[in-house]
DNA sequence: AAACGGTGCAACCGCTTCACC
DNA sequence: GGGTGAAGCGGTTGCACCGTT
C-alpha cells in the first residue's frame, strides 16, 4: 500500500470517513510530497486514495501549488516584485493567476494577499503605491476606477497605463455629485477623475469586487474605521479622486447605511458611487426600523432593493433631497453609461464582455435607489418645520425621505452643515469652481433663463439636475423651449415654473394631505410639463435611424428622483421617445397582452429592433448569443438575500427592448417618425403610501425596469 | 495582564473552464 | 452536442499573531 511506503499516515481516527480540513500538519505535507516526488503533478484527487492522504484533491493541489512545490519563494516580496505586481495589476486587473505566472516562485494566493492587504492598507490610508515619480492624479483616478480592486480587464486589452498611481485612496474616497445623471459619463461627468473612464471599468470596479469593503462581518469591521476616515475626510493625503468634491462633498453628503440582509455588497458599493461614506458597522443598521415608521411593513424586507436607510433627524431640506436625487442620478448616469459602453462592443468582438455588462447592469439596477424607499413612502412630520424653507411652497409639510436612524453617526456629519449649506449646493458650488472633464461648468446662478451652453443632451440631463436651482435650469443651446409648459392644465411660463407649479397645483396639494394617511392609496399622478419640439436638435438626432434609436443616443431614460422641497420624489424622464416609452410602458404593455419585457429579453427577435445601431440591437444579440453559464459574472438576484419573491429587474437588454418596443409601437401606431418630435418631459410621479408604493413591481421607480415575475 | 482590534496568511468555497467520453 | 469530472481561478473566511489600550 503506498500509504505505507510513504510512511505513517497522521491520526485521522476521529475524521475517518470525512476529508480533513484546516492546516496541514508536517506529516501531511511529507505524504503529499513524497506522493508527488513520485507520482507528478497532477490527477489530486487519486492523492487521497492511494497516499491514505484525508484531504481532498483540491486541498493537496493547493497546498501543493502554494507551499509545497519546489522554486517557491518564500517571505516577503522584494521592492521590485511590488513593483511588477502594481504595474501587472494595474495591466491585468485581479488576474492573480497570470500575474503569478509573471512572478517566479510566487504564488497567486501570495500575490493576491499581498494586494488585499499592503496595497490597498496604502491605498486607504492615502498613500501613494506608487513612487512619487509616478504620480499622476488623474491617471490615479482611472487607474483606481479601472483596476482599484477590480479585475477590469476588457478584453483584455487595459489602456491603462502601467504608471499611473492610485495614490490616494479607494473610491472609498468617492464624492460623486451625481449631477451628471442620465449622461454618459464620457462627456458629461461632472468628475474629473470619472471623464473618459471606461464605465464598464467603473461599474464592474464598483459592483464586483473589492474585498475590503464587500465582506461582512469581521471584515467590515476591519474596514470601518479605514472607510470612514477616508470617506469624511475626502481626500486624505490631498490627492482624492475628485479633490475639488471630496472635501466638502463628504462632508455634506448624509451618512448613509445599507442595510445587511438585503444586498449589502452592493449597498455599500452603490454608496460609495454615490459618494456617501458608507458606514459599515452591522450593528448600526437600522432598516428594519425605517420599514416598520414607514408603514409599509414588510417592504423592507420585499424590496429587491438595496435599501439606504437615512437619518431620520436630518433636517429636510430640499437641499438634502437634492442630494438624495443627484445621489440617484449619479446610479442613473452608471446604468446609461454601462447601457452606453455596452452598445459601443464591437457584437463580433467582445460577446462575453457585453454580457458581463449586462449582469452588471442588472446589478446596478437591482440596487440603484439609494434609498429607502418604504420610507419614502412615509410621512412624517419632519424638522422642516423649525427650519423651514421660506420658500417652501408647502409649508413645511413634508414627507420624510429618512429613515429612523438616530445614529451620531448619522446626525453629526450631517447636522453640522446641512442646515448651513446644502449638500448640493456645496458640490455645485465646487463645481462651478472647476473645469471638469473639459466642460466649464458656469454658475447656474449666472442663468437668468433655462438655456444655457451645455451642448449636448447630456450636459442638458447634468445640468438639469441642480435641483437646488429649478429656477436656473439651463438646457441645451438647441432646446426650444415651448412658449407654455401646462401643468394639470395651467399653463407655465418656464420649466422651473412649472416644477414650481406642481407644488402648488390644488391636486398635489390635495394629495398631500392625504398622503402617508393609512388606508389612503392614492393612484401615480403623472403631470406631463408639455412638450416641445426640438427644432434645433442636432441633424445627427434629429434624422433618427432605422434603427428607432441614434446610435449616439443609448437609452437616455434618466431615473431621477427629483426630491424639489423634499415633497415629491419627482421622475425626470428624458427621452428622445415618445412619451410612453419611459412611462407606464410596463404596465401598458402587459394590459395590452404585449411581451412582458422578461420574455422579450429572451424571445425578442433581432429584426424586431430594425437592422439599424439602435442601441440595444446589436447588444442583445451579443448577450443571446453568449454561452449559458460561461463567465464569472452571474446575474444577481435581487431576491436572494431577502429571501421574497419580487419583481426582477430588467436586464439592460429587457429595458432596451422594452423601450425600442415602445418605441416601435408609437411610430406604428401613430405613423409618426422618430424622433422628428423628441420630447422632453418631466413626469411627475406621486408615491402611493401602502403597498403601491415604489416597491412595487410595476411601479417603481425604477419603475418601469420593474416587473413582476 | 487582559481585552481588543488589526494584520497576514493559509485554506476553503463556489464557480468557471477545459478535456474527455 | 451534452454530460461529467478534473483543474483552475478568484473571492472569502478562519485563525494565529501582534500591537495598542
Amino acid at each position: 500500500m503506498e500509504t505505507m511506503e510513504l510512511g505513517s499516515a497522521p491520526d485521522f481516527s476521529e475524521d475517518v470517513g470525512a476529508l480533513k480540513k484546516g492546516p496541514w500538519t508536517s506529516a501531511e505535507d511529507a505524504i503529499l510530497v513524497a506522493y508527488v516526488t513520485k507520482h507528478g503533478e497532477g490527477n489530486w484527487n487519486s492523492v487521497q486514495k492511494h497516499s491514505g492522504l484525508y484531504r481532498c484533491g483540491k486541498s493537496c493541489r493547493l497546498r501543493w501549488a502554494n507551499h509545497l512545490r519546489p522554486n517557491l519563494k518564500k517571505g516577503a516580496f522584494t521592492p521590485e516584485e511590488e513593483r511588477m505586481i502594481i504595474e501587472l495589476h494595474a495591466k491585468l486587473g485581479n488576474k492573480w493567476a497570470r500575474m503569478a505566472a509573471q512572478l517566479p516562485g510566487r504564488t497567486d494566493n501570495e500575490i493576491k494577499n499581498y494586494w488585499n492587504t499592503r496595497i490597498k492598507r496604502r491605498m486607504r490610508a492615502g498613500l501613494p503605491v506608487y513612487p512619487p515619480e509616478m504620480q499622476n492624479p488623474a491617471a490615479n483616478s482611472q487607474y483606481l476606477f479601472e483596476h482599484g480592486e477590480m479585475s477590469m480587464s476588457s478584453g483584455g486589452e487595459s489602456e491603462c497605463d502601467p504608471g499611473s498611481s492610485p495614490s490616494t485612496g479607494d473610491f472609498q474616497n468617492l464624492s460623486v455629485s451625481g449631477m451628471h445623471g442620465g449622461c454618459r459619463m464620457k462627456s458629461c461627468s461632472s468628475l474629473t477623475g470619472m471623464s473618459d473612464l471606461p464605465l464598464s471599468s467603473v461599474v464592474t470596479q464598483t459592483l464586483s469586487a473589492g474585498q475590503s469593503i464587500s465582506s461582512p462581518g469581521r471584515r467590515m469591521k476591519r474596514m470601518h474605521r479605514d472607510t470612514q476616515c477616508s470617506s469624511m475626510s475626502g481626500a486624505s493625503g490631498g490627492g482624492g479622486l475628485f479633490p475639488q468634491l471630496s472635501d466638502e462633498s463628504s462632508k455634506t453628503m448624509p451618512y448613509f447605511k445599507a442595510r445587511r440582509s438585503c444586498g449589502t455588497r452592493n449597498s455599500m458599493r452603490l454608496a460609495q458611487i454615490a459618494g456617501f461614506p458608507y458606514d459599515p458597522d452591522p450593528e448600526g443598521l437600522h432598516f428594519e426600523e425605517s420599514a416598520d415608521s414607514a408603514g409599509t411593513p414588510g417592504s423592507a424586507m420585499t424590496s429587491p432593493y438595496t435599501a439606504f436607510s437615512l437619518p431620520q433627524n436630518h433636517h429636510l431640506l430640499s437641499s438634502e433631497a437634492d442630494s438624495f436625487g443627484s445621489n440617484n442620478s449619479n446610479n442613473s448616469s452608471f446604468l446609461q453609461a454601462l447601457l452606453q459602453e455596452a452598445q459601443n462592443l464591437d457584437p463580433g468582438r467582445d460577446q462575453i464582455r457585453s454580457a458581463e455588462l449586462s449582469d452588471q447592469l442588472l446589478v446596478l439596477t437591482s440596487a440603484n435607489p439609494p434609498m429607502d424607499v418604504s420610507a419614502l413612502m412615509s410621512p412624517r412630520k419632519s424638522r422642516w418645520g423649525e427650519d423651514s424653507d421660506p420658500t417652501t411652497p408647502l409649508e413645511g409639510r413634508t414627507y420624510s425621505m429618512f429613515s429612523e436612524d438616530t445614529s451620531p453617526n448619522c446626525t453629526s456629519n450631517w447636522d453640522e452643515t446641512s442646515t448651513l449649506q446644502s449638500p448640493l449646493t456645496t458640490v455645485s458650488s465646487n463645481l462651478q469652481a472647476a473645469h471638469v472633464g473639459g466642460l466649464k461648468i458656469e454658475n447656474s446662478a449666472q442663468h437668468d433663463m433655462p438655456c444655457g451652453n451645455y451642448g449636448d443632451e447630456e450636459n442638458l440631463i447634468s445640468s438639469l439636475l441642480d435641483f437646488a436651482r429649478p429656477d436656473a435650469t439651463p438646457v441645451v443651446e438647441w432646446y426650444n423651449p415651448p412658449d407654455v409648459y401646462t401643468l394639470g392644465g395651467q399653463p407655465c411660463h418656464s420649466l422651473p415654473e412649472a416644477i414650481e407649479a406642481a407644488f402648488h397645483h390644488q391636486d398635489v396639494v390635495a394629495e398631500l394631505e392625504h398622503l402617508g394617511a393609512a388606508g389612503h392609496p392614492v393612484a401615480n399622478h403623472v403631470w406631463e410639463l408639455g412638450s416641445c419640439p426640438w427644432n434645433n436638435m442636432p441633424a445627427e438626432h434629429a434624422e433618427g435611424s432605422p434603427g428607432l434609436l441614434p446610435d449616439d443616443v443609448d437609452v437616455v431614460a434618466s431615473t431621477v428622483p427629483l426630491p424639489l422641497h423634499a415633497s415629491f420624489p419627482l421622475i425626470l424622464a428624458f427621452t428622445f421617445l415618445d412619451p410612453v416609452v419611459y412611462g407606464p410602458s410596463l404596465a401598458q404593455s402587459a394590459a395590452s397582452g404585449q411581451p412582458h419585457a422578461n420574455e422579450m429579453r429572451s424571445s425578442q427577435p433581432a429584426a424586431e429592433s430594425g437592422p439599424g445601431p439602435g442601441a440595444g440591437s446589436g447588444l442583445r444579440a451579443q448577450a443571446q448569443t453568449r454561452p449559458e453559464g460561461t463567465g464569472r459574472s452571474r446575474e444577481p438576484d435581487a431576491d436572494q438575500s431577502s429571501g421574497v419573491a419580487i419583481g426582477r429587474p430588467l436586464s439592460k437588454n429587457a429595458a432596451i427592448s422594452t423601450l425600442e418596443q415602445s418605441a416601435l409601437k408609437q411610430v406604428r401606431e401613430k405613423g409618426s417618425q422618430y424622433p422628428t418630435q423628441p420630447r422632453f418631459y418631466l413626469l411627475l410621479k406621486r408615491l402611493a403610501s401602502g403597498s403601491g408604493g415604489f416597491n412595487s413591481p410595476g411601479r417603481s421607480k425604477l419603475g418601469e425596469l420593474i416587473v413582476p415575475d
